[in-house]
Parts: structure tokens; sequence; C-alpha cells
RNA sequence: GCCGAUGUAGCUCAGUUGGCCAGAGCAGCUGAUUUGUAAUCAGCUGGUCGGGGGUUCGAAUCCCUCCAUCGGCUCCA
């Protein structure tokens, strides 16, 4: 007998060698049937696996990650199956479960197009009817390679030859066998509805110098109406792109005559960026930054010093080029160089430090093309840059604050759903990156630690280091899911030392100081995109492009309604009038699509009294107030979004 | 950069197997209307059909090439 506990602390013993499956059937037939598979003292294993030893049990159903985890999964070799039957020759790569969905990639002798696709699905369906059972079976590692050899599947024997030898194991899915780990769900039977989104390229193990395989992503439910509102979701998250905002709320366009990646920020997204610029430098004011000033290029000699020129190669830099042969500039790629010339510019004691030079500083990557994406992938951009030169002993404290900045920024912003990054080296290839062993072990450490006392909830990521130093990261995904990297924290033992930065002792001796990179932002680019994305493009009132715009009834109260336009802008109130030759109906329809936080009606009553009949942005008639009163209640609302700092 | 898809008016899109001067709605302009909480009516303007080359009696439609965009891969703020 073995003694199983429950999530809830019971415990419960059962014969030796008894199945997930079969406890859940204990319990009821009902939970049996929702089943997708087990987490075994933390191990996620099939539903139908035998269980030895004694442990703590979770029987994972839809509603968990690790079942649909495993849903997906099994998802993903029934699309191999079918493809294995539409398509005989095909070669199979890898196909694990991802965040919404799955993939398989495939080596097709001839490729296939979109149009391919809806074939494959009812494949899929027809297959997944037949309630084919995944079939876990443990061979050794000779054995596989030669079923592999025979087929001659080189992908999968390329990832056989990389795993350990010892036992391997297969999944068997009616006619379709692979390599797999799993865990797999029992049957193919629960599988009810499927989609396969998109069919894309990708290399080989992620190595641009591999064969690209044609990846098919594809997304599967238990029940059809959870595919409808899958895909209903996906509609409405698509209205939120930051692309199609910044268009109609005419923020920021693109030109080709200009370039790609190269942003136009128009009038209203301007206005807005100023805003944020504004707001965060009243920020570092009150931390103690001081603003600086650089140019936008800079003679290639200074990224030879940093670093920079050598580890990222000269095609990512543009160059400048002169009449004089001799100079060679380059457009900046980032600001640190410059700011290090700041530092370099008059001797430091140890009673400066730390000093904070901070600057809107734009800069410019030649990022590949298709890499390129709206706002949060460009290349020209302004980082929210600062460099903070501070001692040994003050570094822990000085990342502590920076952190604070950051967290200051999303809350006011209500960024919630963040995650925070501890990027460090990758200890496998330490030639990517400069500097000594210890200085990177301090500066690891000190990350570590001052998120530690921060209590951040933190990911390490190994090899995600910056070629100079590790960082702290804080992502935010879009409207549909993707990641993005906003704020950045970095600690950089390795530039001061390159540009022989020094501060002087106590003792009169000379020392290092550590440099700290920091953008809480990221750049104003990616982070307004993803600001559109996280508020449909409703902004905040303080930031609002337009706060408040006045629509008279008809053009008789023209005058009254430009009076009541004049006197709220004179109280900072960002106001504008709709003054078309249209009924009010019109007006605010179309004022409402432009997401103006208040609309106010004005008529003959309002002119009569001095009043305004106020309308909320999504939320109708709010009756009348005077000018005064809506002036204030205006004003104590922009107050109250930002909140004072705590000193 | 790589794989795949797309590109028609300022915007959103029609345009059948190549065949009359390329269409609609919205926006814009002009006029009528003077409006009370999510689209008033009428008329008009606007396009070298992404650029270039080719096939054809004839090309938005077929072919080649370049450019840009979109979905991924790789890479990154």
């Amino acid at each position: 007998m073995i003694k199983i506990t429950f999530p809830d602390g019971n415990t419960k013993e059962y014969a030796k060698g008894i199945t997930g499956f079969q406890i859940a059937e204990s319990i009821s037939s009902r939970l049996a049937q929702d089943i997708l598979c087990v987490g075994l003292n933390g191990v996620t294993i099939d539903a139908d696996m035998p269980i030895t030893t004694d442990g703590t049990i979770k029987l994972y159903k839809w509603e968990d990650e690790e079942g649909k985890h495993a849903f997906w999964h099994s998802s993903s070799h029934l699309l191999a199956a079918a493809l294995q039957e539409l398509y005989p020759g095909i070669k199979f790569g890898i196909g694990p479960a991802i965040e919404n969905g799955f993939y398989y990639d495939v080596d097709f002798p001839t490729p296939i197009t979109e149009a391919e696709l809806p074939k494959i699905e009812d494949k899929m369906l027809e297959i997944a009817r037949q309630k084919i059972e995944f079939k876990r079976r443990e061979i050794s590692k000779a054995e596989a390679l030669d079923v592999y050899n025979k087929k001659g599947d080189e992908y999968k024997i390329e990832l056989l030859t990389a795993l350990e030898d010892g036992t391997i194991t297969f999944y068997d899915s009616g006619a379709f066998t692979d390599l797999c780990r799993g865990p797999h769900i029992k049957s193919s039977a629960p599988i009810k509805a499927v989609k396969l989104t998109s069919i894309a390229g990708a290399y080989w193990r992620g190595n641009e110098n591999n064969k690209m395989l044609t990846r098919i992503y594809g997304v599967t439910f238990p029940k059809k109406s959870l595919l409808d509102e899958y895909l209903l979701l996906l509609e409405e998250a698509k209205k939120r792109d930051h692309r199609k905002l910044g268009k109609e709320l005419e923020l920021f366009c693109f030109s080709d005559k200009v370039g790609q990646g190269l942003p136009l920020w128009l009038p209203k997204g301007a206005a807005l960026r100023e805003r944020l610029e504004n707001f965060l430098k009243n920020v570092q004011k009150q931390y103690g930054y001081q603003q600086v000033i650089t140019p936008h290029i800079g003679m290639k000699e200074l990224y030879v010093t940093s670093g920079h020129y050598a580890k990222y190669g000269k095609d990512s830099f543009q160059p400048i080029h002169t009449p004089n042969d001799g100079e060679e500039f380059l457009l900046k790629p980032m600001n640190c160089p410059h700011h290090c010339e700041i530092y370099r510019s008059k001797p430091r004691s140890y009673k400066d430090l730390p000093v904070r030079f901070a600057e809107f500083g734009t800069v410019y990557r030649y990022e590949m093309s298709g890499e390129l994406h709206g706002l949060t992938r460009v290349r020209g951009f302004t980082q929210d840059d600062a460099h903070l030169f501070c001692r040994p002993d003050q570094l822990k404290d000085e990342f502590k604050k920076v952190i604070d900045i950051v967290l200051y920024i999303f809350k006011t912003l209500s960024f919630k759903d963040y995650t925070a990054q501890i990027s460090l080296r990758d200890p496998e290839n330490k030639t990517k990156y400069i500097g000594s062993d210890e200085n990177w072990e301090k500066a690891q450490n000190a990350i570590i630690e001052a998120s530690a006392e921060k209590g951040l909830q933190t990911v390490v990521e190994l090899g995600e280091a910056a070629f100079y130093g590790p960082k702290l990261d804080f992502m935010v995904k879009d409207a549909i899911g993707r990641k993005w990297q906003l704020g950045t924290i970095q600690v950089d033992y390795n530039l001061p030392e390159r540009f022989d930065l020094t501060y002087t002792g106590a003792d009169d001796k000379q020392y290092r100081p550590v440099m700290i990179h920091r953008a809480p932002f990221g750049s104003m680019e990616r982070f307004v995109a993803v600001l559109l994305e996280h508020t449909a493009g409703k902004f905040p009132l303080w930031l609002a492009p337009d706060q408040v715009v006045v629509l008279p009834i008809s053009e008789k109260f023209n005058d009254y309604a430009n009076e009541v336009v004049k006197k709220l802008n004179l109280s900072d109130i960002r106001t504008i009038i709709d003054d078309r030759n249209e009924k009010v109906g019109r007006k605010i329809r179309d004022n409402e699509l432009k997401r103006i936080p208040f609309l106010l009606v004005v008529g003959e009553k309002e002119a009569n009294e001095g009043t305004v009949a106020v309308r909320m942005q999504g939320e109708g008639d709010k009756g009348s107030m005077t000018i005064a009163e809506f002036t204030k209640t205006v004003t104590d609302l922009v107050s109250g979004e930002i909140e004072p700092i705590k000193s």
C-alpha cells in the first residue's frame, strides 16, 4: 500500500501501482472524466501512470495550467499525426505546448500554404474522434536511434543524440509515434475544437544558420464554445493594437520616405510624450538626478573605447560620412559613453558621489527589417536614460532607489501585471561578455540582494545579461500577449574601467566608481505603445491629449462655448471645441470615439446659467455644473492621479 | 536578414476565369438644416490600383524584380 496526500491535507491509502486516474475515479466518476494529468510530488505525470511511492497528489483539469499544457502538448501530437497522414514523407522537428496553444515544426519537401490549414484541422478532428490513446513506452536510446535511422528523420536523431544515455520515452498515438518526455492526456477524446492559427518559418533549434522549418501554430479546446470565446478575445485584442489606435488617435505615423522604423510623432502624440517626460523629470529631480544633453553622434573611437563597437559589430552602427576621410562618426546607439565622458569632465571626490546624469537620449540602431514592429521595435528611439556613478558601498542603496522609481511609475500608470526578470550572464559562454569574473559576481549579487530586499517577485534568466553587466528588467505584455521589456536597471563595473573613471577617496587615493544604467520607461516609443494597448487609448486624465471638448448644441451657442473653452484652458485644462454644424448626437459619438474624457454639452440653458452639462467618457450624462465646479472637479481628479513620492 | 501572407482614394474595404472612362461607405469641400446626449439631408472633389520592368490587341487582375506592411523565427529598449 502507498499513502497519497491530497492538496487539502487529507491522506488516503491505495494499492501500489494505482494511477492518478483511478484515484480520481475513487472520488467521483465525474472528476475522473475531467482529469487531464496529475502532479505527483511536484512533478507532472500522465494520469494513467502507475504510482508506486507515497506522495502528494494534485489532479489537474482544464482549468489548471498543467492540465492545459498536457492538453495542448497532446494536441501537437495530434497535429503531427494529421500531417503524417496528409503529407507522407515529411520530417518532424519539435512540437511543444506554448502559452496559448501549441505548435509543431515540420520539414515539408514542398511548402504548404495557409489555405491547407482547414483541411488539416478537419483531419485532426477526425483522428480526435477516434479517441486514440496516448501511450507511454520506454525504450533504450539505441533502439530509439534505430527507429529514426530507419525513417531517416535527421531532426529526431539530432535530438536523441543530445539526450543522455538511458531510458528514452516514446508516446504512441494511433499511427503516430513521437520521441517525447510527456506528460500527455489519456486519449484524444476531449479534444473537441481545433484552430490552426498561423503558419510561419522557424529556424531549426532557433539558430539562424540552420534550415528553416515550417511552424504550424494551433490551439485546441475541450468545448467548441471555448474556441469561439478565444477567437472573440483575439478580435477584441486587435482593437487595442497600438498601431491601430496610434493612427486613429493621431499620435504617431510612419512614412516610407522618412524610412522604416523611424516614427513621426504627431502633435497629440508629442504632447503626450512630453507629459510623460516631464512627469519622470520631476520624479528624478526629487531623487537627485541632473539633466544633461549630449549630441546624437559620436566619434567611432568612443564606441571602440566602450567596447560596444567590438561587441555589436559595425553592421549595427550607422555611420555618418564627413568630407574629411580621417573622421568617422557614428549615430549613437546608446548614451552611456557620452555620459561617461561627462563624468570625466572634472575630478570627482568620494563626497560627490553618487552623481546621476539623466537624459532623454535619442539613439539609433540598425534593427533587421523583419524585427520592426509599430512603436515597440524601431530604429530610432528615445531612452529615458540615466547613468548613476557611485561608490561600491553605495551600489545596493542606489539600485534600490531605482527600483522605487520604476515601481512608482508602474503604480501611477496602473501597470499591475508585470514580470521582474533578473538577467544574469550565461555561465557556459563567458566570452559573450566583458569584464572580470570577480566584478560580474559583485554586480550579480548586488542585483539579487537589492531585489530581494525590495521584496520583488523575480524570475532569473541566465544568458540574458547585457555584455557589460547583469540587469533587472521589467516586462509587460501587450494586447495580444507578446512580452515587451520596458524598464531596465543594469549594474556595470566595466565601462568605468574602460573609460578610466575615478574618484578620490578619503585617503586621497584614486578609486573606481560603479555605474548603474537605468531606464524606467525603457524607451518613450515602446512605453507609449504598451500604455496605449494597456489603456485601449483611454489615457488617465493627466495624460489625455485633449481632456475636455465643448459641444455647442447649435451655432447659436458657439460664443458661449468658446468662452467656456477659454476659461478652462486658463485653468490648464486642455479643452477644445467641436463647433461643426452637426447635431449633438453626432458630436457626442465622434468625440466619444476619440476617447476624450469629458464632453461638455452647452445650449440655451447653460448659456443663461453659466453652467455646462457634463458627460464622462463611457459613463454618459453626469448632470450640469457651474464652470467653477467643473474646473475644480477636473483639477482634483488630475492631482489625485499622481501620488506624491514618499520621501 | 530568413519563412509565409498582404499592398486598390486620407481611413475601412468591393472589384468574378485579364475586356467599356476603377467602385462603395466614412473623412474632406459646398449648400440646406440650427439641432439637447453615440451617425440630419443633398451635391461635389479625390486613385499612374505600392514602385519599376515584362507577357498580351488589352493588365488592378498573369510573370519577374524592388519597396513597404502583417504573422512568426532570429535579435533587442
